[in-house]
DNA sequence: TATGAATGAGGGTTCATTCAT
DNA sequence: AATGAATGAACCCTCATTCAT
């Protein structure tokens, strides 16, 4: 019962969930018409998922998988951590200019208060993997340490989700991933140390 | 229409709004509580809000507005483009700190497409203030000038925003506006350009 | 809230749980096809009456409530136990040959089990009325005494909606009323105490 | 496609038929609830029955025939007329009793509009020959032929049919079969021609 | 202008029934 | 033939929103 859906049912219902909800508020998209531009009965969806929230959450749950794959494939053979964290943030960066509709729900649509105590919500392989980087780097002396490991986390993550967010409000009309390096350099300068020459 | 309220119908209403609309999703707030709690009918509140996007809006509106008002007050007397700036940044993590509902609703339950196309979005206010002093410093050459002073909000604001958002998710369970001065180092090492000793 | 109906709304309402519910088997018939032939809105139906069961036994309410309203217009004046009992028996036979979605509602379609425990269904008016009669008959040793009043009424009531049921199964080709006085004289026989003369 | 089911499993699925159904009103009880108690897959159900009325209508067929059969059974050797009738009375009295299920889904539970056209309905076979023994009683001067044979037909039942619902209702707190003969003695008096001395 | 009844839409859920395996 | 996934239709219920008073 629990997510034997047949591939292409569910190649289809994903577009559908990407472009539905990525394109109106999560209250007024709908899950029967998620079903009807998916070709799948609402009965269907509702079996497999149970509600709008966890069909979202699922599909939200399954993207920032293949970006926290992308980002472990990425980083492979890179040994410096400056380059690492610059990778971290490219690929991210680039990750939401390309699939807009992933950042548009992340950032913009999906009700918080609930996804924040669903399951799928802590992301926790791509977290533990930052944590762990960021931490090595404090303890090497390369990374601040005024602030714990979660703060600088949040200094690099808010600025990501803050640039996708206005990009979007701007039109999208610059790219983001080009401007990436410029943008890493400031967020490179505020968590090491050694720029703190002031 | 707009605001023919009596003064103490709108105190019980805001703290309604305030109350409901941070504690729970937006879809799953509901005008009819919010007309119960503040002894309103919700008839009342549609005649002179319209909705109930445009109800939360109003709201987020007059409480934005008094943190603009805070701010512009605290900088008096302020020269020092790093202790502005420092001030601001400070002003605003305290503000948050203070009064968490609002910032529950602004970054965590706001519906995003539907407020960004509203007029009360902008805080253009408060967004010119921070850009003027922004594109001051670039000219000065105190900042970075690699990239357009909107940039250098976000950099500022995502970290604030992102910073509230998981200091909420953590329980509250430590002080943001003690931390705030060394956030705002690290937000002071990415923007300056004295510190580019790379 | 509670069943402040405009009374042409409610008129129309009655005509069409009348006509669906006469119609097809209760599970068969939708609330929604109820609110679409009677030009209301589905909500409306369901913020007075709640559920399909409740809507169709308040109905079946007011109906009993005229039948019982009509058979005590009609005793008046009857002094004579057995021509009391006659007129009841008329009263009810003609009643429902003239308003056949009534019998059918009653007698064919109504959901008992649910019925059963609503508080409509006691129609205690009605039934005590009829024990009140059917035991001054026993004291006054007119009726036997054999069976306490109960059964008696099970007697004659059983054959009224048994009559009915087959008089709608047959094709409603012959006239019940008609035959309404050769129906009671059996019920009179079996009841009365004086014919046991066999 | 009818009746290949294994004995046991038609056993288990006729226990199950008649508990759910005699439980609930037939819109309640879940054909599903009917496959897992019996231990078969709904679809093994239909495969076999084609729908829930017919699934039902089959077993009650099924019982009806037992019914009819003991019926036939204990005729024999009886020749009076009277004698026959009570017996007829009597042994569906003690049926229903001891087997309130049966009475509970044909008396209350089973959807008449659909149960009607459909083949096992008639009951031809019981229903003939209690026509015949009345029929036989009015052409030889016993019954009343005021009315034509249905119509005491009805008589019978209706009584038989109302005694058992209220029965039911009453809370099975007495006995039916005791008072039958009591019961039959009003029938008896009702659609025999010696008593008429009113 | 303030109110509450009416409406329409959608969510959650259950189910009979159909389909594909 | 037996199974269970998929479907469509209803039901119950809640709401935002509109209407009539």
């Amino acid at each position: 019962m629990l997510n034997g859906l047949k591939p292409d049912v569910k190649e289809r219902l994903e577009a559908a969930v990407l472009e539905i909800f990525s394109e109106s508020d999560f209250h007024k998209a709908s899950i029967r018409d998620v079903a009807k531009k998916a070709g799948v009965s609402f009965s269907t969806i509702y079996n497999h998922y149970g509600s709008k929230e966890r069909l979202v959450f699922a599909f939200v749950d399954v993207w920032m998988g293949k970006l926290t794959d992308r980002i472990i494939d990425h980083l492979q053979g890179i040994e410096d951590l400056k380059e690492k964290l610059r990778k971290v943030f490219w690929v991210q960066v680039d990750y939401y200019e390309r699939h807009p509709g992933l950042g548009r729900i992340l950032f913009m649509t999906l009700p918080m208060k609930t996804w924040m105590v669903d399951e799928t919500f802590k992301q926790k392989k791509m977290i533990d993997m930052f944590l762990t980087v960021l931490r090595q780097g404090q303890e090497e002396g390369i990374l601040t340490s005024d602030l714990r490991a979660g703060i600088l986390l949040d200094f690099i993550m808010g600025f990501i989700q803050r640039s996708f967010f206005m990009w979007v409000l701007r039109g999208q009309d610059y790219s983001m991933s080009e401007q990436a390096n410029a943008m890493f350099e400031m967020v490179w300068q505020g968590i090491s140390k050694s720029s703190k020459t002031k």
